[in-house]
DNA sequence: TATTACAGAATGAACGTTCATTCTGTGAAA
DNA sequence: TTTCACAGAATGAACGTTCATTCTGTAATA
């Protein structure tokens, strides 16, 4: 009975609001009205805004994992399947900017910090594809001996950085510079 | 008439709530309590809430930069410049806890996007050294040749993420891992 | 006494959420 | 085919709460 499309509907709405004015800039008033829906018909499918939140997380965590695990060989080198795995973060993030900084947000929420320390203190995800290559890249001993946080930071931490500073318009990411960027990504974390 | 000490006393209470609470889990009210004030005497220091964030924000990085400065020798080479500052921003960020989180606060929120893109288009600061920096090894080819705001990234964008991640508790950054993760950050932007 | 600093109560705007009501589509009855 | 009854989806005005800011009376200072 429940038609999707107005979920669909209030969902997108959310993303672009919350993406471009933070979460407090965001009132559930304003999301209802973008979505062309009464305020009171967002609490049909979603409990409180908190919950929309954290299923709208939820939604774009999985479409990125979806793009990072296309054309993903896990059988091929460590420095391959990183570079991949960069290259695709990068894309995504140029190429859905809304995504990003939704993403964004929510990791720099309280939201954010409470789903990493579950992340971090949960058990191994099987989902958790950075964390096999990097234990395969210190077994393999091609990458610097640190702790997984640390690589992982290295790696990733910067990547984000630059993915933010093109949405903002501070340089322009071409093809020829997101190959730069990883490989020096790389350069910092092998042996 | 104005006596420092009350203003300073706000200052402290609210780096130290917006530090650990975010701007939005600090009320005005939880300021005045905290700084021992009534709630109506922030104004006679501060015109609005606003004004009170960036001007904490100034001061913190007024305190960064004369960090970041002491024992910095313009002479040395390049690559010995870059560990000084990385360790000294790693160093400043795990010792002052509370102020990291404060600048991470900020630089996240649309007031850190706009102070940003007035840095960005403004003038050349004489204080940014990092600028100055990268220019150097850029002219004397010791560094990869990319944009300055990408060398940027790659350089501090994961240091400030390793920060982050020891203050969370996901990791225990003692003095050898801070010179490993400094050196790994070196290895990236070499040529 | 005149002036300034201050605390805290008062104010009003903005927000998330609720709920009484209206709308819509479907199936039975005629 | 037309009419009617009904379930449950949708609505938006209203509510209670929270917050930044302003107002007011009081105590300290000069």
């Amino acid at each position: 009975m429940v038609k999707p499309d107005k979920r669909d509907e209030i969902v997108r709405a959310a993303l672009e609001l919350i993406a471009e004015n933070g979460f407090h800039g965001a009132p559930m008033a304003m999301i209802a009205d973008k979505a062309g829906v009464g305020a009171g018909t967002i609490y049909r499918y979603f409990e409180n805004k908190e919950v929309l939140i954290n299923e709208l997380y939820r939604e774009l965590e999985q479409r990125l994992y979806a793009v990072l695990m296309g054309g993903y060989s896990p059988e091929k080198p460590v420095r391959e399947r990183f570079i991949h795995l960069g290259s695709a973060i990068l894309r995504y993030c140029i190429t859905n900017p809304l995504d990003f900084r939704y993403l964004e947000q929510f990791h720099n929420s309280p939201y954010g910090v409470v789903h990493r320390r579950d992340k971090f203190f949960g058990e191994a995800d099987e989902k958790d594809i950075y964390r096999k290559l990097f234990e395969e890249g210190l077994a393999k001993k091609v990458i610097k001996d640190l702790p997984l946080v640390v690589l992982f930071a290295l790696a990733f931490g910067r990547l984000i950085t630059v993915a933010r500073d093109h949405i903002l318009g501070f340089v322009v990411l071409d093809e020829a510079l997101i190959k730069q960027t990883i490989a020096a990504s790389w350069d910092g974390l092998k042996r």
